[in-house]
DNA sequence: TCTTGACCTCAACTAAGGTTGAGGAATTAT
DNA sequence: ATAATTCCTCAACCTTAGTTGAGGTCAAGA
């Protein structure tokens, strides 16, 4: 008989991550950051709700959407902690997954027809080309080494 | 007088910093990182090509298109140090630009269908949901805390 | 009861892509 | 000639998303 199944229906962190495919540190690394909440029992090991099973599988999807942590936490805010989400809360979240998406789909179509527009040209030495104002488009990726919100100077070259 | 306008054509690290809108600091690192080869004068002191204020330019837009420090520096090792890269060497470079974007796309939107084929069930909790298994489209942003190469055990929950 | 095995904390380490600061040398402007 | 910039190196630090290891405790089965 399985630890996990006797008394409470309560899981360990090792129970988690089984049923979940994340590290045990994976998962007390996301506890830090706030995405779940277990308790504690009396010898001080964690105990998780069944519940966190979903949360967690939650976090996986949504990075594969490419939210960080902390934006997974703030999502995570808004859903309830005891009960599994409702079908309104599940539709409101991948609504939002939806738009996030369909931006950076967006994004990168445009980034393509810009380079569509200078394969023929050899433009890599001009300083006109679209390449090189396609800054809006890095916007996903964000603090390189770039001029602040994208008052890069004109490439001045012969 | 421009200091950058007299003797030489060669220019100071603070020159190509203004020329490209990169800060000094990154483009040093990107010398670290085989980027760019700059010769030193009698002082000790970087002088650049002006074909580098193009090869950085290169970088820049390599990097809204996605590419690592790491893969930039191998497109650059078959690009030419000391002059404008030809139309053969765009055509080749934008060439891969293009799938590489292309590939990405097409991993979105392969995440947003199953998204779509979700949207209306509410299967975040159920076991068979499609976006559980969307580890084909997570590629991009490697390695998390998932299980070696998507064997994630089975999500059984209630 | 005793011995594994699972769990605990805390600190340090990884990788990428840089930034920041200290302390000093070179160059440019006055 | 001197002051103000710019440049140099090197080391330490930042963020994100975790992993690894040391040293110690808790819980479950024989």
């Amino acid at each position: 008989m399985n630890k996990a199944m006797k008394g409470s229906d309560l899981l360990t962190i090792g129970d988690l991550s089984e049923r979940t495919g994340l590290s045990v540190s994976a998962i007390r690394f996301y506890e830090e950051k706030g995405l779940v909440h277990p308790s504690r029992n009396a010898g001080g090991q964690r105990r998780f709700l069944r519940a966190d099973i979903r949360r967690l599988s939650f976090v996986l999807v949504a990075q594969e959407f490419g939210f960080s942590i902390a934006e997974i936490a703030a999502q995570l805010q808004r859903l309830p902690e005891g009960r599994a989400p409702t079908k309104a809360d599940w539709t409101r979240i991948s609504g939002e997954f939806r738009m996030h998406l369909d931006r950076k789909i967006e994004r990168m179509t445009a980034l393509r027809d810009k380079l569509d527009s200078c394969i023929g040209c050899g433009c890599l030495s001009m300083k006109s080309c679209q390449l090189y104002n396609a800054g809006d488009a890095a916007a996903s990726k964000g603090r390189g080494p770039r001029y602040l919100l994208g008052d890069r100077p004109e490439i001045t070259e012969d």
